[in-house]
DNA sequence: CAAAATTCGGAAAACGTTTTCCGAAACCAC
DNA sequence: GTGGTTTCGGAAAACGTTTTCCGAATTTTG
């Protein structure tokens, strides 16, 4: 009669090693096929390991191995879909491997993403991924991450320090939508104007840079990036009177934002406003073809950040900053 | 000459108690405040704790104390905006506390959950809560959660075993959505048609369950919780030559992408089709007021897994299915 | 002032693993 | 048959912490 996996004290390699008449070196051995044994021993282990129920405890292991087959990965807010792509598609990629990515969301607060950096570099985290909140207030963030383990910024740097980073080149996809608006419209009768958003963060400033400077003298809002600072973009041009355009905007939530406010208030895209995006998040979709945007190469940062987590950390790889051209 | 944390071999407690000149009990009895202990010798360990930038590793103190101070949720798509907005509000709710979420996507794949299932109650979290992929092929991972640790589903709960729930009221949700069918819709004129998703799923199932149990003779369609299918059931539609209607549906991704296709096809919403939502995500707000949907109290859901996951094991609240109504 | 009670620091056990080391047995070669 | 090599299981140390116990010092009490 076999008691279920119920009980209460949980059953640890001591029990097997009982159960199977051997000693708890030659369980963990015939588990982790670390060294050669005869096939009938392993045998015998492994049946009882299956008639226990038994699950090696990764706490155990993790403290005596030194390494727990994890990486964090801080997130400012999972809500913004650009970021729960990201983070499906950093998931994706290590799963193939056998480490987890564990998430975090900071919730775009600087106390949880700093208390998210301690939590995870505690719990021994293989490696650490961030997108920082803000550009300048996240430094401290980022340096205590990586003062403790291997560490990789993505999407967004820090201000000052020059750390590890991987993300999309935010000059030359701005460049690609100056490239479509030349060739495309007619800025007599169509005017720019210039949306930007995450001001604090250095996406959100490297995109609405290169967009000023090659339109300085357009109109230009800051915000961040978010659906609603969309619409009330989209409000402010309109209650200037302006009443077509071209709205360049550095994220697709904004550009989303934007297009439904102008629609509700009874004007035509693209008839009236083009709106052009920036990231090509999977809810873009539902407004092609009247949103244009730019793609960001998610499958390719993913899989940088693998090879970078798995690199040697003596390698000179594992310092390099990787920079993706969107298309 | 003070060397920086960048020290390979880490800072122990050890090292601490070295600095301090006192045992490694008088350090850790410093930080916890577990029993009380001289003013100034708490000064002179916490002053050593500082200069030697210790940080406690919480794999051992986890294995110590049996408990991790964690709790694992396992989501099954992080790109659908209603799971990620879920995400989100359980974490601010736990941010609170000192426990950490920690999220993995299980991608919709039923490998990954069984997985993160198992890797989460190896890594000893203390409690965890699941959107099973499933209802069906979902109860495994689910039984084995349950098995080694408080464990709660949320949203959905899998088929045939009686375990702890936290959801909405689906059924009376839909009836909602019929109230106002009733009160605003002449059907004379705008046939109800109903498009349903997740049928694999409990709560896509209720939804529908309910939706056709009312309007037995409506058009149905079903497909999955997502934009594109949305999209197609829009052209399905449409191609069987049907040009006005009411059209509901289980979800707000659903609704989008059925919004999204109408007006790309020239038809307007809510002239032409009324199209009504489920869920009430950040996004559906983008058509806000041409899309009507329910909310669902997420809020008082995440409160709900709190307690839960903070009661007693013993208690009978601990097994208690709490259903919320939406609005 | 002695005895009892209290305080408080340290030694050591424990948590569940993996892995190093050791020794016994088996095998091989001559 | 002996010496050398290989194979393979077990004992025990180690990972970093918390906590139980113990004993010494201090305080309180009669």
């Amino acid at each position: 009669m076999e008691t279920s996996g119920l009980g209460r004290g949980n059953i640890t390699i001591r029990d097997v090693a009982m159960h199977a008449g051997v000693s708890i070196a030659t369980v963990s051995r015939a588990l982790s096929r670390n060294r050669p044994m005869s096939p009938q021993l392993q045998e015998k282990v492994l049946a009882s390991v299956d008639a226990l129920g038994y699950r090696p405890n990764l706490v155990g292991r993790a403290l005596r191995q030194k390494k727990t087959s994890t990486i964090g990965l801080i997130v400012p807010d999972l809500e913004n879909p650009f970021f729960s792509a990201l983070t499906q598609e950093v998931s994706r990629r290590f799963s193939k491997s056998g480490t987890d990515v564990l998430v975090i969301s900071a919730d775009n607060d600087l106390k949880l993403e700093l208390r998210a950096v301690r939590s995870f570099l505690g719990r021994q985290v293989d490696g650490l991924v961030m997108i920082p909140c803000d550009e300048n207030e996240s430094g401290g963030s980022v340096q205590l991450a990586c003062s403790g383990v291997s560490t990789l910024q993505l999407d967004r740097f820090v201000d000052g320090v020059d750390l590890s980073f991987v993300g999309c080149d935010n000059t030359a996809g701005m460049s690609l939508v100056m490239n479509h608006i030349n060739e495309f419209v007619d800025e007599a009768s169509h005017p720019v104007i210039i949306i930007g958003g995450g001001g604090s963060t250095s996406s959100g400033r490297e995109r609405l840079q290169e967009l000023t400077f090659h339109r300085p003298r357009s109109l230009v809002f800051d915000g961040n990036f978010s659906f609603d600072w969309g619409r009330q973009a989209a409000a402010k041009i309109l209650s200037k009177g302006i009443r077509s355009g071209t709205i360049v905007t550095t994220a697709d939530v904004i550009a989303l934002g934007v297009m439904s406010a102008l629609i509700m208030n009874g004007y035509s895209v693209p008839a009236d406003f083009r709106v052009i995006g920036f990231d090509n998040v999977g809810v873009a979709y539902l407004a092609h073809p009247t949103l244009t945007t730019i793609s960001q190469p998610l499958a390719n940062m993913a899989d940088s950040i693998f090879s970078f987590m798995t690199a040697d950390p003596q390698s000179a790889q594992s310092q390099a900053i990787r920079i993706f051209r969107p298309e």
